[in-house]
RNA sequence: GCGGGAGUAGCUCAGUGGUAGAGCAUCGCCUUGCCAAGGCGAGGGUCGCGAGUUCAAAUCUCGUCUCCCGCUCCA
């Protein structure tokens, strides 16, 4: 099974130190959230999982860390500061939003010659514009959204508007930019990656739904290199490789699937974009809304490593991009071809993956007395704890004595607990909510034959260890 | 921003004018003790905030703040 809604996930997350409301002390902070004690080790496990997956287990992918705050320029290149900034209006009657520059009207002679926003604007407050889904034409005047954070660098700076900078709504620019350090540093020839994983921005309108979707969010990018021509295989490759990571983390493919953006979604940069989406909303009735996007695998074209490019002319001769001092194209010594690779970009969200891996993880146990326990059935990689050792008798010294010594003797192996703070059923329930693949139990047996009780999250099994084999049955099985 | 919903213990929630509660969770002690066992005990809330009505407000009135859901967006 899998959680009945978000909902559940929230109270877990909150009564076991997963997430924390943001600021809560001071009455929270809209959609946003703190990794507790677990919550960070989940995520931090997520992320390694994805680099491991994504680099050091393939031959053709490189990493860097970007720093969030670039230079503007970069923003306006990319396209995000012209597309990144909506202007939204609001329908008092049925209460729909729209784009304000989608709207269909026409304008008046004198409305041609102002500027698009106001023009609209002026539209509106005329009431000349009708929505679109209900006809009233009472609608709010447009308000922009600039869905970039910004701020100012330097002291004292806020007035000055070439100080002006913003907190990146996507690491992948970190990436592009630093195309030809990366391809002469590292010696590689197309086919190549470049991964990264870090913190974005985005001052989203409606943002919501606990973790997923928040404006503090972090992001595991790769951008794939490609010659044009082979950008359209190799695309599905991804789109292939990256539902298959999902599985393998223990995701049921039930609760995934792939969405084909329509063409007329499609961001700026891209030309064919694949989501994988995960069953985030199962409670919802329609089934179409119950899902929503956890991986985007887009098709970005030579878009961003062109519009960074210092070469590239219009029609008259005239330098696109005055501004940057590189030329981002590659040379291929085979074919004595320079061209701009095209690029694959698998997108995911740490968060939503956390997210989707918590839901799908969640499962309940009833006993004969009619209680119900929480299972939390993680991938052994991702559990916060991979071992909790408890002591069978906390009355008697020398086994709690011998328990902290094997918690402490695993230690610089894995990520281990010692409890002892309840009855052994209680203990092992406590392990169970929070996804404990292994409890190691030590008895008054143990005191005698050097062995302990190694208790199965998922099946209750129990299997008697040496403790000298206490590593090595753990490691191996920890793989998973 | 518009519309709707909600703020009482860590979690889930009861309490509609008269001394703030329950279950679970947490902590401690006791019990040779393998699936939330039992016993005893403890901690924890100025009922989102402010004002008003009243002898008396978690409860009624007004204001305010915050959160949640939907609309937009996308990882």
């Amino acid at each position: 099974m899998s959680a009945p809604n978000i909902e559940t996930i929230v109270s877990l997350a909150k009564r076991r130190g997963f997430v924390f409301p943001s600021s809560e002390i001071y009455g929270g902070l809209g959609s946003a959230w703190d990794y507790g004690p677990f919550g960070v080790e989940l995520c931090n496990n997520v992320k390694q999982a994805w680099w491991r997956w994504m680099v050091y287990e393939r031959d053709d992918m490189e990493g860097v860390d970007s720093s969030i705050i670039l230079n503007r320029l970069a923003w306006k290149y990319s396209g995000h500061e012209d597309t990144f900034s909506d202007p939204l209006v609001d329908c008092r009657d049925c209460n729909s939003r729209f784009r304000a520059d989608k709207l269909d009207y026409l304008p008046t002679e004198e409305e041609r010659e102002l500027p698009a926003p106001e023009a609209i604007a002026k539209a509106i407050r005329e009431r000349r514009i009708k929505c679109p889904n209900c006809g009233s034409k009472d609608l709010t005047e447009p308000r922009p959204f600039n869905l970039m954070f910004r701020t100012h660098v330097g002291a004292a700076a806020e007035d000055d508007p070439s100080s002006l900078v913003y907190l990146r709504p996507e690491t992948a620019q970190g990436i592009f930019i630093n195309f030809a350090n990366v391809l002469t540093t590292s010696r590689r020839k197309l086919p190549f990656g470049v991964a990264q994983i870090g913190k974005s921005f985005r001052n989203e309108v409606t943002p919501g739904n606990f973790i997923f979707r928040t404006r503090e969010f972090e992001q595991m990018e790769m951008e794939y290199f490609v010659r044009p021509g082979e950008d359209e295989k190799i695309h599905q490759d991804w789109i292939d490789n990256c539902f298959n990571w999902f599985t393998g983390l223990g995701i049921s493919a039930n609760n995934l699937r792939l969405y084909e953006q329509p063409k007329e979604e499609l961001a700026h940069y891209a030309k064919r974009t694949v989501d994988i989406q995960y069953r985030f909303f199962p409670e919802r009735e329609e089934q179409d809304r119950q899902w929503d996007e956890l991986m985007g695998i887009a098709n970005r074209t030579d878009f961003d490593l062109r519009t960074h490019s210092k070469k590239p002319e219009d029609a008259e001769g005239k330098r696109l991009n005055p501004d940057s001092t590189e030329d981002l194209s590659y040379f291929d010594e085979a074919t004595k071809e320079r061209f701009y690779p095209y690029v694959i970009e698998p997108a995911a969200g740490v968060n939503r993956t956390v997210l989707s891996v918590l839901m799908d993880a969640y499962s309940e146990k009833t006993n004969d007395k009619g209680e119900t326990r929480v299972i939390l059935k993680l991938h052994p990689t991702l559990s916060p704890i991979k071992a909790a050792i408890l002591p069978l008798a906390k009355n008697k010294p020398e086994i709690v004595g011998m328990a902290k010594a094997i918690k402490r003797s695993l230690q610089p192996l894995l990520r281990a607990v010692y409890d002892d703070t309840g009855g052994i059923g209680k203990l092992y329930a406590r392990q169970d909510e929070i996804g404990t693949p292994f409890c190691v139990t030590v008895d008054h047996q143990s005191l005698e034959d050097e062995a302990v009780t190694v208790r199965d999250r998922d099946t209750w099994e129990q299997e008697r260890v040496k403790v000298s084999e206490l590593p090595e049955h753990l490691s191996t099985r920890l793989k998973g």
